[in-house]
DNA sequence: CAAGCTTTTGAAAGCGCTTTCTGGAATAAA
DNA sequence: TTTATTCCAGAAAGCGCTTTCAAAAGCTTG
């Protein structure tokens, strides 16, 4: 029993458990801090020998060696996690962003929770908490209305509110609006109907002001009879349907309609082109967003685009920059304008009368 | 100086810093270990006189209170956060899963990490690594192609091999391509071109075989010539525009046609169209998945329907209980089928030649 | 050869929590 | 009064890592 007390065996010691640092130490008869430097490539590691660094490095790479992220953030005070809020995992509109800033925040080592609220304050602020007890070092916030003063570095995105110290990524609401009341009227359009977003969505009110003011500035009148809004939070097609419904049962003629985006402009369309209108013949139909189907509808649908992806990846960007300085964290909120872009198909042409 | 020492206000202690069990034992005089059991109402709580108990909950309240999930986690050797691998975030397929994946994880407590691989193998198994550095509990893998063994709970959805210990959850395709064969076949066609999915996706060679049995079943010859599969790996509408233009391309006559996802068959549609083909009258176009817009194409898209989120939250159930019970875990593969349904829309029709 | 410097490494604290073990006080039983 | 039992709660270990502090060893230099 006494011969074979300390088998030091150059195999792993138990098959299952993973190694650790004290198995390492163990088994190189060194002390964990040393290995800990130099695996880490510490600037105290410099002083330690060559020799020594490459049999460490031997027998991480014998052991399979991987560090305990959990205790490595515990002992440094952040995780190198960050939480992402959105409203909904399907939606087309935050995945598109998601799939930008997984890309940012990957590429700065960090990985993310995510988190669906369906536009619920209460859930909101539960994901908000269950965040912060999971200690992420910063929190992006999507299409996502937020009440509560998060103490954390936080970036939004296409959020209304200003916030101490976050910083807001928006679209040029301005801009948007004009370029497709532009496009419209350059096409000879004067009765624009126009369907306004969800009241829950946070880029209804702006876009809506942007758009009163891209027609005054296009010296058109909007009607409000042809103005509707989408209702129900189904992220499909239908909200958009029947608001077009209700445009066309208001019996005031329009030969263009403006949506708040494509998912509800197909609806749109679909009614439309069940009462007997045609597309783009007898009414031109702009959308927003630009998701992957529009460009193959039938007709292939005039959009403007939004660089979601982009969106995404500058919201990484910026919340990784605010991680590692957080001296400028509690300034005023700030905000980072992008702008939109017309992608013209086949779903807008020129008014017959003129 | 002295005097101050001991400064013990009723307020936090550190107005920045967030409590810890430490702030709350110095306050209530009392030691952390009682705290933990109170708050976490363990067995042991039982013991500790309900005076006691609410001045802790009154005083985690008052402090705001919040665990740190890390060292928790580090210390029970769980960590209530499980890996997701998907193909893409932005894709349809895998983000429907999702959703229903989250619901059923968040019942039970757990947040989910989620990484993208885009099929890259390399980047398959640098995710597995970071998903174990991490200390997920378990991992469940969309639509990925697994090399490696993971010693760890894992579940898989629509995912080929099988390996020891993981639960893969798939759709039933013998089923669904009867579905789709026998509708079109009972409409009149013996002429049914196939759309075969990309070679990296789990899906195309059960679902490939699968129809090759229902045709055999129906009792129709599939020509070799209407069988184009997508290419490149954009999740795009394009490949099915292409695949369809190489049938088109092919001279062979065809009224009908089976695509291998949705998205693609609106893709096939467009290229149909293009060519001269209405849809259904001239060839009848059955897709897969019924995404969300399906419903909403022109004309609206007759598929096969996978019941992605059921898909997901089944596998979040089965995961869970996977992990509580590890008993069961070194068990061979096992497999839970889910049967899809088929969803008549415009896209079909009787075929003209009787 | 003593003093000072550099090189190399280890001991130990501690991140915040859970949990086992232990022990004092109060009450009941003998 | 002694012993057993219950009730209440703390001490301490430890999860796996990082990092500060310090110290032993080897080297130079006067």
């Amino acid at each position: 029993m006494s011969k074979e007390s300390n088998a030091k065996g150059s195999r792993a010691a138990k098959p299952g458990a993973p190694a650790s640092l004290a198995t390492l130490a163990k088994f190189l008869s060194l002390s964990p801090a040393a290995i800990s430097r130099v695996l880490n490539r510490t600037p105290a590691a410099r002083s330690i020998p060559t020799v020594t660094q490459e049999r460490i490095f031997a027998a991480a790479k014998q052991f399979n060696y991987r560090p305990n992220v959990l205790a490595r953030s515990l002992r440094r005070g952040h995780s190198m996690m960050i939480g992402v809020l959105v409203p909904e995992v399907s939606e087309g509109y935050a995945t598109a962003v998601l799939g930008g800033l997984e890309q940012g925040l990957l590429q700065a080592g960090y990985v993310y929770i995510l988190i669906s609220h369906h536009h619920r304050s209460d859930l909101v602020e539960a994901a908000q908490a269950m965040l912060m007890e999971r200690s992420v070092d910063g929190i992006v916030a999507i299409d996502t209305t937020l009440t509560t003063h998060i103490p954390l570095p936080t970036v939004t995105v296409s959020c209304p509110d200003e916030h101490e110290g976050v910083t807001n990524i928006v679209l040029n609401h301005r801009r948007a609006a004009e370029l497709a009341i532009d496009h419209l009227t350059g096409l000879g359009h004067t009765q624009i109907a126009v369907i306004k977003g969800q009241a829950f969505s946070s880029d209804t009110e702006p876009r809506w002001q942007a758009i009163k003011h891209a027609a005054v500035r296009a010296k058109i009148h909007l009607n409000l009879k042809l103005v509707a809004q989408l209702e129900g939070d189904s992220p499909s097609h239908e909200p958009g349907y029947f608001a077009a419904r209700r445009l066309l049962a208001s019996n005031t003629p329009f030969t263009a309609m403006f949506c708040f985006n494509d998912v509800s402009a197909i609806g749109a369309i679909r009614a439309l082109r069940e009462a007997g209108m045609r597309v783009p013949q007898d009414c031109s139909v702009v959308g927003f967003d630009d998701v992957q189907s529009a460009a193959f509808q039938n007709p292939g649908l005039t959009t403007v685009r939004q660089p979601l992806r982009t969106m995404g990846t500058l919201a990484a960007e910026t919340l990784v920059r605010q991680i590692a300085s957080p001296a400028a964290e509690h300034g005023p909120a700030k905000q980072m304008m992008i702008d939109p872009e017309l992608v013209v198909r086949e779903s807008t042409a020129a008014t017959k009368r003129r």
